[in-house]
DNA sequence: CTTAACGTTTGAAAATTTTCAAACGTTAAA
DNA sequence: TTTAACGTTTGAAAATTTTCAAACGTTAAG
């Protein structure tokens, strides 16, 4: 095996580990690492036979990835009938802002929670209000930092590729 | 249906959805969002009631939920056999925390990748040496402002709980 | 117009995760 | 010492998710 080989292998299994970790699919991770690994776009075709899995779930997964913002398809005048795939340029922004979602949801989540409380006006609701307060102030917080970190990165991304 | 059973029952359902949108547990978020919702501690029983389901899971969620601190057990003196349960008064922070630890692992896998391709002084794997670069930039930027994140919040909780 | 190369969809199979009931060991109460 | 109330472990069942092969519709090439 080649030193090439062994690492693109290695990005592979991290990456299918991390996703798992972070409660998405392995087979994205997989997916990512390829595309961050190849300098070319890949069809669809090269992807299912270098991960060795069929064309269904790589179909399915692509799709997902493509909802998701980190991953698009590419125009190959050469081979015009496949297509061919790339890693989104911006990929880690777009999986932090994906992330962003979910805790934005959790905001939410305490927000509308916090009101069907006060709207019983039950003193015995009194604990659970205290709490969703704190979480409200919790993730909107968060969300001011998420905010700042997102500035913040683009600023950095400048300087790396000024 | 009492108002304050219409909300325990809707707590834990946003709860289930949101842990298992994090990748996590369905059972996971009921048991914490029953034990925010409680005003005094419980016990494995009532849980195990309350929620309609069996001994085994519950016990072993409620292990896990204690390995990452986000619940803990309470000395009860009077009922001395059964082991009672409240959630952590930092559970919040304590989640993200737990979040926390696999941005560092993001962080990390960038680093290790890095310097593996560094060793084998190929030139064809420039490009992806380039990605991790960017990778490594990114997440220990987002460990900068995680961590403002968190001494901020212990700044503001001090204010809410003063 | 016909053929073949695609990507997608689909139903079943395989793998994984969750759940349960029962068995078990431990410990407080009797 | 015996009994019973616990929480934990365990093997099997149930549910869910992932995967595959085949069928399908679409479209470019011949």
């Amino acid at each position: 095996m080649t030193p090439e080989e062994k690492i693109k292998i290695e990005l592979i299994q991290r990456f299918g580990d991390a996703y798992k970790a972070f409660g998405l699919s392995k087979l994205m991770g997989h997916i990512i690492a390829l595309l961050l690994f190849s300098p070319e776009p890949l069809s669809l075709d090269e992807i299912t036979k270098q991960l060795g899995r069929s064309k269904g779930p790589i179909s399915q997964i692509v799709r997902r990835l493509r909802d998701k913002h980190l991953i698009r398809k590419v125009w190959m005048p050469l081979n015009n009938r496949k297509d061919f795939y790339e890693i989104e340029p911006e990929v880690f922004e777009h999986a932090f802002r994906n992330n962003f979602e979910l805790i934005k949801n959790n905001t939410r989540i305490a927000k509308q929670l916090k009101e069907k409380v006060k709207v019983t006006k039950k003193d015995s609701l009194f604990p659970i209000n205290k709490r969703m307060q704190e979480m409200e102030s919790f993730y909107s917080l968060m969300e001011i930092h998420y905010d700042n970190f997102l500035n913040a990165w683009t600023k950095e991304r400048k300087k790396i590729y000024k």
